[in-house]
DNA sequence: TATTGTTATACTCTATAACTATA
DNA sequence: TATAGTTATAGAGTATAACAATA
């Protein structure tokens, strides 16, 4: 912190390889603690990416669901067909479009989603707690700037915009 | 960087929460980043994985391909098959235990891994260029942080701390 | 014609359980 | 007995393609 930074060009080979391997390494025991989170409220990845849809859109087509959790209609028609079975959410016909189902969360599904929202603000405050807030500042900053560097040149082209859940 | 913190321990719900919306979104790119880039080799992350072991370890027996990747013996037997069919590993009969196969890279598959490496290096070292070097060391420490946060509670049990590869 | 959701089919990754051949 | 790897089987998630009902 007291270092002028007048090496500001001073990345080396070695020196980014090992940034790169850490934030891997923060990816991956991510990945596995949201994983353990769901699991243990009995959910999938997948299907948990289609309560959070429902859950922050309301009531919505599976067509929509399609595009916005991005997997084929045919595998929303899966998803939705398990967390039909464990009541999390309940098919009905579009009320202007024969042709759609509009699939709405249960109070068990608004309930699991709510719950998990509490759980979320729980993790995020015990993860944070006690770091320097111009520590997390400087995390924050340089997160979104890695964010926008891997969005932009990992082809700028096939992402779709639409697709901003957390879960997927 | 002006400021002195005499207010550490601001840490809001909110800021908490939308610091840890933030690591997830950054888990996410750089999860699709990675899918994406194995891929393009015609790889999956379970596939790389085994290879990422054989790359760093040399010739190992399936059984420790298993603890190491994390799945089961059952499953190595398949994910060998598949490379071997796709020629990047050979299996031979262990010398001194006929139980036990080894699994080695071949040619290609060595050469799949040291091209795997250089991209790594060279993708490493666009993503994190320019970055102040007091940043990137801010980065780097409150990531290793949260590592080692999440990993403390999540679960402190069944992590085996031989897992380490960055694939999985 | 185009779109919505489905049936049909297939591939990958994952797991458990039973079996074999060796230790 | 215990271990290494396999066969057998099952389930979740993903995909494409063909089809029915509707727009």
């Amino acid at each position: 912190m007291e270092r002028l930074d007048d090496e500001r060009c001073s990345l080396s080979r070695d020196g980014a390889r090992s940034a790169l391997e850490r934030l891997l390494e923060l990816t991956e025991v991510t990945a596995v603690f949201v994983k353990r989170g769901l699991t243990e409220r009995g959910l999938s990845r997948a299907r948990a990416s289609v309560l959070w849809v429902l859950h922050h859109r309301g009531p919505v087509t599976q067509r929509e669901l399609s595009d916005v959790v991005g997997v084929t209609p045919r595998n929303i028609t899966g998803l939705v067909d398990a967390l039909e079975t464990d009541d999390y959410v309940t098919r009905r016909r579009h009320p202007n479009d024969r042709r759609a189902m509009l699939v709405s969360l249960t109070a068990k599904g608004t309930e699991t989603m709510n719950k998990a929202q509490e759980d979320f603000s729980e993790n995020a405050f015990h993860l944070f707690f006690g770091l320097p807030p111009q520590e997390l500042d400087t995390f924050l900053k340089v997160s979104g700037r890695l964010i926008d560097r891997v969005r932009g040149y990992a082809g700028a082209c096939h992402d779709d915009p639409e697709r901003t859940s957390p879960l997927s």
